[in-house]
DNA sequence: AGCATAAATGATAGCGCTGTCAAATTTATT
DNA sequence: AATAAATTTGACAGCGCTATCATTTATGCT
């Protein structure tokens, strides 16, 4: 004899719904997902009767007997830098409107997070993933290609993509950055930077590259607090270089915040920019064009990466891509401004 | 007779693990989720076979299965602005050190959007939710109420939570700081902002109060630009004040990006901050100490917030609450540094 | 050694939904 | 009016996992 505990349901179901509606479960789960398949009259009544329970749909139950999941997932390094919250606000912006859900994984700048957050993406039968970079452990490579869904790296460039890649050579933006001051007429130009990811090195490789090649030394140029991008880092640097008595004619930051911490620490030091000084920051954040002076800077189009990703994405997913680009150079531009000096 | 078409399984699954393992599906389970209760010998077959065969669970299935879905729901009016991105950054750090997945949603500052969010999430099956803001559609509070999960109000204060809140008193925050102003002898304050959102909204009401109390006027004193709050509109509203002639002795910014903005545009007029005009700014953004001169401005802290939070979700879902307090105020703290001139 | 207890493993059922196909109903066609 | 075709609705099975309980094996105790 059973003991007859009742189990009370707090969730109401799809069968609660047809039920209160007095037609069947699948009628109900069509009339939600292709409305215009059910007659005006039942849908009329499900409306009603899903609006009485307020009923909400189990996703899990959906995937699970589904193979359309309608979730897309994003792994970004971190949140706190407001490039990544750019390309987000873009990927969302397409997505969201054709209908798919996004799923933002943080793998904190940690390789071995990263491997995680696919883990738990694919655990989640993501349609397709989007991440940032293009470096991975071979196991996440695995994953990835194991998976079978559209895999978009993005960001950076590389030779061997796990399916396809839409960025910028970080490593030529620096190199060309480099360039430019070189040919402002500068020679001592000092390269500063926070805690230096993979892109960040690249971005030094390319500053490497081009003073070797124009023969210019760069030791005790590198200027480097390990600590997240910030303004405070780009203060401290140009504090430090004030106080050691060297201030090179030129810094090349490694990103706008770096440049705009730098610049305001000119200013209490009484160091003019660009005379004493000239400063050059990198992806051309909202702020570059307001400072004072302005920010020279090297401008990316963060938004416009996330946008084309997620139309590739959909592209892909929806079966009508015509010959899909599997890779796609978004390139860079370089920004002169009032922070750096006039053509010599 | 059937076709006999044999679909082909791409996904693993426990099964598949469990038959390379020669062991039973539900101890391929448990080994891992409580690899503890599993012998040592079968672990280790169980583990060579899931990565062999880089299995992944199904998240979904899972979730159908288990009461627990081990996620936790977060809702965001956007990604763009750097408070909340501190915000997310310790609800990260709390959660996936407990063990949940963390799944943010965007509500782009709609009620609307919300009320959807918050269908999305309890579809997932979220384990709680954490909202910011205290207003929603009747709807989302009937869907949350109904929910059963516990449920976090952020940022603001209100009489009638839902649930649990934990913020400040957006309005009192702007009446002290409006008051803080008056208190170094300005009668004519400015309150600038871009869009309005209900915090925002919060704040002016504050202003509106407090000048009110002091008798002074404030028609003509509201400069807004409905955009999203960025320093471009600080600099355009500075500069539309500098055009029509008339600086106010203080202004009084929404956040510390208009107040930046407002800042540099001062240097390019040539008018001396606190001399000319005081502005005060809101939040307390990494840069204000760094600014030149450096702002002053309203301290709220994101990080403790979110962490608060996260940590009062962990507790209440592991039961061990002792009695959790249903409301927190967690204040704020005027910084009165070099923008705003000392008291006279 | 013989029993009680604890630890490890397995069998069963079912979570809530959707794909497939069949049945019922409506509409069009001759 | 009778049939064919299209539309709308429903029955059934199963997605991959975990909770519960049953069974087997190891360990402790007198």
């Amino acid at each position: 004899m059973s003991l007859g505990v009742k189990i009370i349901k707090i969730r109401k179901t799809l069968d609660d719904v047809a039920k209160l509606a007095k037609v069947s479960p699948i009628t109900v789960s069509r009339a939600l997902r292709k409305p215009d398949v059910v007659s005006p009259e039942l849908r009329r009544r499900i409306d009603a009767a899903v609006h009485q329970l307020a009923y909400v749909p189990n996703l899990a139950a959906s995937r699970l007997a589904s193979p359309h999941s309608h979730a897309i997932g994003v792994i970004v390094p971190t949140l706190y830098n407001i490039i990544f919250a750019e390309y987000l606000q873009a990927l969302h912006e397409v997505f969201l409107n054709s209908g798919f859900q996004v799923v933002v994984v943080n793998s904190r700048y940690s390789l071995h997070e990263e491997e995680q957050a696919i883990r738990t993406l694919l655990g989640q039968r993501v349609e397709a993933i989007i991440i940032v970079g293009v470096s991975h452990t071979p196991l996440a490579r695995r994953l990835l290609q194991q998976s079978k869904v559209p895999v978009i790296e993005t960001f950076e460039l590389t030779d061997d993509p796990i399916d396809t890649n839409i960025g910028l050579s970080q490593s030529q933006a620096g190199y060309d950055a480099t360039k430019f001051l070189i040919s402002l007429g500068h020679k001592n130009i000092g390269f500063a930077s926070g805690h230096l990811d993979v892109r960040a090195t690249a971005r030094l490789n390319g500053y490497r590259r081009a003073m070797t090649e124009a023969n210019f030394a760069y030791d005790g140029l590198l200027f480097q607090i390990p600590r997240h991008s910030l303004i405070a880092v780009g203060s401290m640097i140009m504090e430090k270089l004030s106080d050691g008595g060297t201030i090179p004619e030129a810094l090349f930051c490694i990103d706008d915040n770096l440049a705009l911490g730098a610049l305001m620490k000119c200013r209490q030091l009484g160091l003019s920019v660009p005379e004493d000084i000239s400063i050059l920051g990198f992806h051309d954040l909202e702020f570059a064009a307001y400072a004072s002076p302005s920010l020279s800077t090297v401008a990316t189009n963060r938004y416009a990466l996330g946008k084309l990703a997620a139309e590739t994405v959909v592209n892909m997913i929806s079966g009508n891509e015509t010959t899909v680009n599997k890779q796609i150079d978004l390139g860079y531009e370089i920004v002169a401004r009032q922070s750096t000096r006039g053509a010599s």
